[in-house]
DNA sequence: CACGCGTGGTT
DNA sequence: TAACCAAGCGT
C-alpha cells in the first residue's frame, strides 16, 4: 500500500508553516546543502546556523575546502563536537575533486561511498540539491514514521529501522522532492516532537495509526538506557618562561581527535611524572588549581581539574605534535574543545578583575 | 552489530 | 534539574 495523500497533505501544510528562510536554502545548491546536512548530524538548527555561515566564508566552494589544512578546517569546526565530521568533510571535498572533477554525483550508491555520508545523508543531498526520489531517514522521519505507521521497537535497532525506510519510502511524492525533504524535516521539528507533539496541527493526523491507537506518547519507543561512567582528569596549562602555553595535537581517533590541546592527563596518574615523562618538562614553583570544569560527553562525564604550571626550559621532547603558543590572540588559537576552550578563555582573557591570575606576569622589563 | 563520538538546547 | 534529545556515521 502506498500513501500519495500522505505528501500532498504534508506539502500543502509546508507550504503554509514549513521553514524557508534557512541559510543553505538560498542558494539550495549542493557544496551548501552538504556542508548542512554534516553539520546538522545530531546537531541543532540553531548551533550549526553561526558556524555554517563561518565556515562558507572561509571556504565558499569545494576547490576551497579541498585545499585547504585540515587546521583550518578544525578550527572553524571547533565547538561542533564530533570532530570526525570535519576531518570526513575535508576528505569528501578532495575526493569529489579528485574522483568526480568538482561535480556531486547523482548516482546515490557513489554519494554514499564518498566519506562521512550514510544513505540518509545522501538522500537529503540528493532532493535537495536536484530535486531526486530518495528518502531521507534521520531522526525527524524516525519519529513521524514510528507513529504514523505505529512501528515499536527503539528506531537505533537495525531491523526496525528497515521497517522505517521501507515507510518512509512508500510515502515518498513523485514531485517536490527538494520540498517535501524539507517538509518531513519540519514537521517532525515543529508538530511531531518528541514530548508533548501538537498532534491537533497536524496535516497527518488522520490516519496516524500511534494517534488512533493512543499510543503517541509511547511511539517511538525509547533508547535503552545505560548509565554514564564518571572520569576525571588533569588539564595542564604549561606556561614557559615567555609565558606561552604548551597545546599538542590530540591522536586521530578518541575523544576529541585531530584537535589541538592542552596535554590531559588521567586524574589517577601523576601529572608531574607525566610532564616529565611526555615532554621533559620541569616545574618550577607551585601549580595552581583553577576551578573544576564539569563536560558530558554521550557515553561519559568528565571532570576537569586545570593546572596552571611554570616550566624552566622551552625545549619539548615528545612525540606528539606540540607548539608553544601565546595567549594574546583568542581569535589566533586553534580548534580546541569546547570545555578547554572555556578554560583557556577564563584563564587568560577574561577581564582583568575576574581574571584568574595566580603570579605575577614574567616581567617584561 | 554495538559502540564510540561533542555540544548545547529543552523540559 | 537531570535526563533527554538534535538533519548519523564509521568501525
Amino acid at each position: 500500500m502506498t500513501e500519495p495523500d500522505f505528501a500532498a497533505r504534508l506539502l500543502a501544510w509546508f507550504d503554509l508553516h514549513g521553514r524557508r528562510d534557512l541559510p543553505w536554502q538560498h542558494p539550495r545548491e549542493p557544496y551548501r546543502v552538504w556542508l548542512s546536512e554534516v553539520m546538522l548530524q545530531q546537531t541543532q538548527v540553531t548551533t550549526v546556523i553561526p558556524y555554517f555561515e563561518r565556515f562558507l566564508q572561509r571556504f565558499p566552494d569545494v576547490q576551497t575546502l579541498a585545499a585547504a589544512p585540515i587546521d583550518d578546517v578544525l578550527q572553524r569546526w571547533a565547538g561542533l563536537g564530533y570532530y570526525a565530521r570535519a576531518r570526513n568533510l575535508h576528505h569528501c571535498a578532495q575526493a569529489i575533486v579528485e574522483r568526480h572533477q568538482g561535480q556531486w554525483p547523482r548516482d546515490i550508491d557513489q554519494v554514499v561511498a564518498l566519506p562521512g555520508i550514510g544513505r540518509s545523508t545522501a538522500a537529503a543531498i540528493l532532493a535537495q540539491a536536484f530535486g531526486d526520489r530518495h528518502a531521507i531517514l534521520d531522526g525527524n522521519v524516525k519519529r513521524v514514521m514510528a507513529r504514523h505507521a505505529a512501528v515499536s521497537g527503539w528506531p537505533g535497532l537495525p531491523a526496525v529501522q528497515q521497517k522505517l525506510w521501507n515507510y518512509a519510502e512508500r510515502r515518498l511524492p513523485d514531485t517536490r522532492l527538494a520540498d517535501y525533504t524539507q517538509a518531513c524535516m519540519d514537521l517532525g521539528n515543529q508538530i511531531c516532537t518528541a514530548r508533548k507533539p501538537l498532534c491537533a496541527a497536524c496535516p497527518v493526523a488522520a490516519d496516524c495509526s500511534a494517534r488512533l491507537q493512543d499510543r503517541v506518547a509511547e511511539l517511538p519507543s525509547p533508547k535503552p538506557r545505560r548509565e554514564r561512567p564518571q572520569r576525571s582528569a588533569w588539564l595542564l596549562l604549561v606556561e614557559n618562561a615567555d609565558g606561552a602555553v604548551l597545546l599538542e595535537r590530540r591522536p586521530p581517533s578518541g575523544i576529541w581527535g585531530g584537535l589541538w590541546c592542552a596535554p590531559v592527563i588521567p586524574s589517577d596518574q601523576d601529572w608531574r611524572d607525566a610532564l616529565q615523562a611526555r615532554y621533559a618538562l620541569d616545574v618550577v614553583g607551585e601549580p595552581q588549581a583553577l576551578p573544576v570544569v564539569e563536560h558530558g560527553f554521550t557515553h561519559y562525564d568528565l571532570s576537569l581539574q586545570p593546572l596552571r604550571i611554570r616550566v624552566e626550559c622551552q625545549g619539548v621532547a615528545a612525540a606528539a605534535e606540540t607548539a608553544w603558543t601565546t595567549m594574546h590572540d583568542p581569535n589566533a588559537l586553534p580548534g580546541l574543545p569546547a570545555p578547554v576552550r572555556k578554560i583557556i578563555d577564563a584563564a587568560y582573557f577574561a577581564p582583568k578583575e575576574t581574571q584568574q591570575t595566580l603570579w605575577p606576569e614574567p616581567s617584561t622589563a
